[in-house]
DNA sequence: CGAGATTCATGTGAAGTATACCTTTAGGCTTAA
DNA sequence: AAGCCTAAAGGTATACTTCACATGAATCTCGTA
């Protein structure tokens, strides 16, 4: 019992956070440090809302973590402010991503989603898509109202679907008799817009906004006003700050990286009683990061991945072998189907989902020709050792049932 | 020796199938008057 | 008679299969210098 408080004692003393939230990322802070341009931009293509006129559609392109979706949610809450200061409550935004596998990766998902947002009701499955359309525009045209449809990692969606769903959406207006949607896109990929349809690439594009990857200086202003109020005073050693910043610029200049880094440091450092952060914190908390983030995608994959990930797990400690290809995979993943009594999939869906896998990070397998010995995918794995030994463990207590 | 032709192992696209799930509809049963 | 429940009918999305064709460089073939 001692020993329980004690946790509980030191857990209340040694209490690194003043306020957690702020380096969490869904926090929102009242100003955008190096993007006031950007804000700007943003805030003057939606303000024409403010006195019900339609708004441009908007463009944005940007790397991950340069304040886009940040940027766009700010303006967006300020906006909501004055609405209601002006007694108004016709504008709502819709946020969706639309890469979260499992929640928005078909049209018929980003629409069920964008529904629920809205606080329809849609069924997973099992509705015509134009049905779907419908109770959409159903849903929102009860009133005079404007609805901002935020779709963040629009270039994912329409990779794996078509453009012409983001026409549909924009022709959708011509049905609506009371309300009105405008379409926010966001998007990681600068060359996104060039194979696009003409016609979705002329109303996409009518406003774009250029977010630029933040440099080491800036990611230090943004990480110290960041921390001052996070953490409680002389926390920090010398130097964590800017380590932070520099992992981070070297990631694109990826702000939510560096926070992340942050935060986790701050929550290992609390957890071995630390009185400070140090440099040290920072490194182990880049590699724990990194860890969770895949362990959390291997382990959220479905079984017959699953079993795909062990096939290539097992040939890649085969020391022989150094390169492996689809065959050899598949060959390896039949044997294991056979040992946990699985269902043997083709090979036409493997091929599939190794490039599923490739384009999660988890191997690279680029098509290559081997002349005479024909065209295949050269599959590495590219997990650090420990990270895949944990995959490992997982995968094998996952299908061992 | 070099230009084509061949060849291999699989990539890739299209179309079809099985499954799980949805809505609608009609019939049967219950209930209340 | 009205209301509720259930099962059947009719329909879809998704994950997967089947079929068929596309790829692209190492290797082979063969004509020519």
């Amino acid at each position: 019992m001692d020993r329980l408080n004690q946790i509980f004692d030191s857990f209340v003393n040694y209490n690194l956070f003043k306020d957690k939230r702020v380096l969490q990322s869904n926090y929102i802070p009242e100003s955008i440090a190096h993007r006031d341009g950007q804000v700007e931009m943003v805030a003057s293509i939606l303000a024409p809302s403010l006195r019900g006129e339609r708004i441009s559609n908007l463009f944005i392109y940007g790397k991950t973590g340069t304040g886009k979706t940040l940027s766009v949610r700010h303006v967006g809450d300020k906006i909501l402010d004055k609405l209601k200061e002006l007694g108004q409550e016709n504008v709502r935004f819709v946020y969706v991503n639309c890469k979260l596998k499992k929640v928005a990766d078909t049209e018929y998902r980003i629409l069920a989603e964008i529904i629920r947002e809205l606080g329809g009701k849609i069924p997973s499955t099992g509705l015509p898509t134009d049905e779907v359309y419908s109770r959409f525009v159903d849903l929102i045209d009860n009133k005079k109202q404007m609805i901002v449809l935020v779709l963040d990692e629009i270039d994912q969606a329409v990779k794996k679907i078509s453009d012409n769903f983001i026409y549909t959406l924009t022709r959708l207006n011509t049905d609506l008799k009371n309300a009105q949607i405008n379409l926010i896109g966001i998007s990681n990929s600068l060359t996104f817009m060039d194979n696009l349809d003409p016609r979705v690439r002329s109303s996409l594009g009518e406003e774009e906004i250029v977010f630029p990857p933040y440099n080491a200086l800036q990611l230090q202003d943004i990480l110290k006003e960041r921390a001052d109020r996070a953490f409680k005073e002389g926390i920090l050693e010398e130097g964590v700050i800017a380590k932070c910043a520099a992992y981070a610029a070297r990631e694109h200049g990826d702000a939510r990286r560096a926070l992340d880094l942050l935060r986790v440091a701050g929550e290992l450092a609390e957890r071995e009683q630390s009185k400070k952060i140090g440099l040290q914190h920072i490194d182990i908390a880049k590699d724990k990061i990194e860890r969770d983030k895949m362990l959390d995608i291997i382990e959220s994959e479905p079984r017959q991945f699953q079993l795909v990930l062990a096939a290539i797990f097992a040939l890649s400690e085969k020391s022989e072998v150094k390169e492996m290809f689809t065959g050899d995979v598949y060959n390896y993943y039949q044997e294991i189907c056979e040992k946990t009594r699985s269902e043997v999939l083709t090979q036409r869906r493997i091929s599939d989902i190794i490039s599923e896998f490739d384009m999660l990070g988890i191997i690279n397998a680029p098509v290559i020709s081997k002349g005479r010995q024909g065209r295949t995918r050269e599959i590495k794995l590219v997990l650090s050792p420990t990270i895949k030994d944990k995959a490992k463990e997982i995968i094998n207590k996952a299908l061992y049932l």
